[in-house]
DNA sequence: AACTATAAAAGTGCATGCACTTTTTAAAAG
DNA sequence: CTTTTAAAAAGTGCATGCACTTTTATAGTT
């Protein structure tokens, strides 16, 4: 039971910290799902702790804007409607093709090599059953490089905050026949990064994230 | 005192959501700044109130980026690099860029009309004593209209965010000259606005944040 | 079976207690 | 006078209690 997680490691980290990264967690891989109750007497009950990390664990995860309460409710996570998500990628749009513009100047070689090497490995396991899994990896680390390496700590928070909070969808709306066309995208980009071509790299990546958008919002009902 | 604020009327709103208003107000005005030590247990004697609302306070700021606090230690108003407060700029261009491009073909024309009538207001009174108080009054306003036209309730809250984050500063680094300029700015905005053009309601309102960037960032040292 | 009414159960907001850590203070040593 | 150090004061993280609100379960009415 996730419980042990909690309470042993006589860490240095606050168990609020910990409560929160676990129903993160469970929210992005789907366990806990849009319209779901948590309560934080019974979640407290559950892991075994007292109700205060668990209401500060709670308290974060609202103002992250993954769960909403109203007074004297119980928080509920939610449900994000096919405008948010549009809205999402649009600030994606922005702020990665503004990442990528900067990272076309600054990045350096040896993590472009290394994203083209991941970029290279999934064309090969593209038949393989896990591809999938190591394709959501590989995602991640190529936009968090490309944020990383614009140079700009504020850029960066905010691209990761944006990634979050849709990726809940990734459950529901998988449609993996268009992953290869995403990798493609990538490489892309990748290229304008080699070229040091800014202008090249904001376009790049601003179609590859207008792809997701396309295939997100189409998959998803109100 | 303001401690009458908190304890009087009987409200339907959270003690602790009173308390985070009333902390960032004095973070927003200066009367709490940068470096300064914010102990939750000598507040909630201060306010009258048990630590636990002002503990829910004291996190939702760190959320926001308005504190920072280690392990065990007491939160403390952050300081905000030259460079920070040039990324902030930087990511205001891009998100108020869009909100205005977006904006041109959603505005009404009565929220239109009441903006130019603010910006002549400002004009005729310029050497009132008052004319920087209502300058910022305005100013928020005609963002913030601006944001909300754009029609994604996303990017308003992003603007919101990263309008407020570095509005601590408007304090100390005030450069009142520079002020009618800004206003001229405004108009340009407004001159696209009224002519239902995207494009140039975009680059018009870069041009006005990017002059605020040079000043602000020219004003700031670390 | 489908509503109401209502009592029990569970939940939230805020207050408080306690163990342990950090900060402040004030005395002792150089 | 400055540095060191040790004890007092204050602070944080988590647990718990209580008043009041919301939710759930139950029984009665149509």
């Amino acid at each position: 039971m996730s419980t042990t997680l909690l309470i042993d490691e006589n860490d240095q980290v606050r168990l609020s910290d910990k409560i929160h990264q676990l129903l993160l967690e469970r929210i992005l891989s789907g366990v806990m799902q849009a319209g779901d109750i948590v309560a934080e007497k019974k979640l407290a009950l559950e892991l075994g702790v007292s109700r205060s990390p668990v209401h500060d664990a709670l308290r974060d995860l609202i103002k992250d804007g993954f769960l909403q309460q109203a007074k004297n409710r119980r928080p509920v996570v939610c449900r994000l409607s096919s405008a948010d998500v549009f809205d999402i990628f649009e600030i994606r749009i922005l702020l990665e093709g503004e990442a990528s513009y900067k990272a076309a100047t600054r990045m350096d070689r040896i993590t472009l090599a290394e994203l083209r090497k991941g970029a290279n490995f999934l064309f090969e396991i593209e038949k393989d059953q896990t591809w999938l899994e190591h394709w959501a990896q590989y995602d991640d680390h190529f936009h968090l490089c490309i944020a990383k390496a614009s140079g700009s700590k504020r850029l960066m928070q905010d691209i990761i905050r944006h990634r979050l909070s849709h990726r809940a969808l990734n459950i529901q709306a998988e449609s993996p026949y268009s992953f290869s066309n995403s990798l493609q995208e990538h490489i892309e980009v990748l290229d304008a990064l080699d070229n040091r071509d800014p202008s090249q790299a904001r376009t790049a990546m601003q179609n590859h994230i207008r792809e997701s958008q396309a295939l997100f919002v189409n998959k998803f009902s109100d």
